[in-house]
DNA sequence: AAAGGATTCAACCGCCTTAGT
DNA sequence: CACTAAGGCGGTTGAATCCTT
């Protein structure tokens, strides 16, 4: 029999209350953030630490920006998400790497508007573009790089069928030209050029990612580096003592890309 | 004014990855 | 190597609010 009629030990759900979130913002002020089993035992909530993390991260963390999205912002939201939406596999991080790119919105929140405001509005435009477009042999689209987002842990790629390839992997495919004659992708520290093929559903989409110029089919994905302020500018992979570092471009240099993209 | 349908968004859920043992 | 706990993610839910009739 557990502890069903203590209610002391339930641990409430559902919306939380002023008293909770001062409770939760003096302990994480205190302590800091982290051990979020610990948490309720240290602020006296009756909550779960993962409760405790989400009201955290979503609401309570200074700088966190409440109200409408501004234009630049969906505008941002828009772009990142056709760069990253299709790819879903791949990009398993995507809401946080948009929210990433727009100061003081959350993942929540970015997904929140998403899914509320764009989604439909994206599909519809889309229907008919496609509609407008049905008697071309195809459409062209330019796309952009990653936003910059650093990751602390490395990324498992898909690979294929129930496959993941390591970070590693993936860093071997991007070495540079410079480092390694044999690469798979000529690429050099500054520069993207197109890879190799190689028949792997990673190096697939790795060589849509990187081609040169315009892709000629409908979601799919490419570069182009026409203009001079972009071109030469390239996903560089670092290296962080233990961790595997993908350091996408600079705020700049991304909303240069943005602006070039062509949506 | 009120009913009820539509929309919003905070919070939960389940799954996956990672770190520790 | 196997197991477990914790952290982190995207998808989904449902209460609150807004809008329409």
């Amino acid at each position: 029999m557990k502890h069903a009629c203590n209610t002391s030990l339930v641990l409430r759900k559902g919306a939380w209350s002023a008293e909770e979130d001062t409770l939760l913002k003096n302990c994480i002020e205190k302590h800091g953030e982290g051990k979020w089993n610990l948490v309720p035992l240290k602020a006296g909530l009756r909550r779960y630490g993962k409760s405790c993390r989400l009201r955290w991260l979503n609401y309570l963390r200074p700088n966190i920006k409440r109200g409408d999205f501004k234009e630049d912002e969906i505008d941002l939201i828009r772009r990142l998400h056709k760069l990253l939406g299709n790819r879903q596999v791949v990009f398993k991080y995507k809401w946080s790497l948009i929210s990433g790119r727009i100061p003081g919105r959350t993942a929540n929140d970015v997904k929140n508007y998403w899914n509320t405001h764009l989604r439909s509005r994206v599909k519809q435009q889309k229907k008919k573009h496609q509609d407008a477009k049905s008697s071309e042999d195809h459409t062209m689209v330019t796309i952009i790089k990653p936003q910059p987002h650093t990751l602390s842990k490395p990324l498992n790629w898909f690979k294929g069928d129930n496959q993941v390839v390591e970070t590693h992997e993936v860093e071997n495919l991007l070495r540079s030209s410079d480092d390694d004659a044999n690469s798979n992708y000529n690429i050099s520290p500054r520069l993207i050029s197109s890879p190799v093929v190689l028949d792997d559903p990673i190096n697939e989409f790795l060589k849509e990612l990187f081609d040169e110029g315009e892709k000629t089919t409908d979601n799919e994905i490419g570069w182009l580096f026409d203009d001079p302020k972009v071109e030469g500018e390239a996903l560089n992979v670092v290296e962080d003592n233990e961790n595997s570092l993908f350091d996408f471009p600079t705020d700049e240099v991304m909303w240069n890309l943005l602006n070039l993209e062509q949506l």
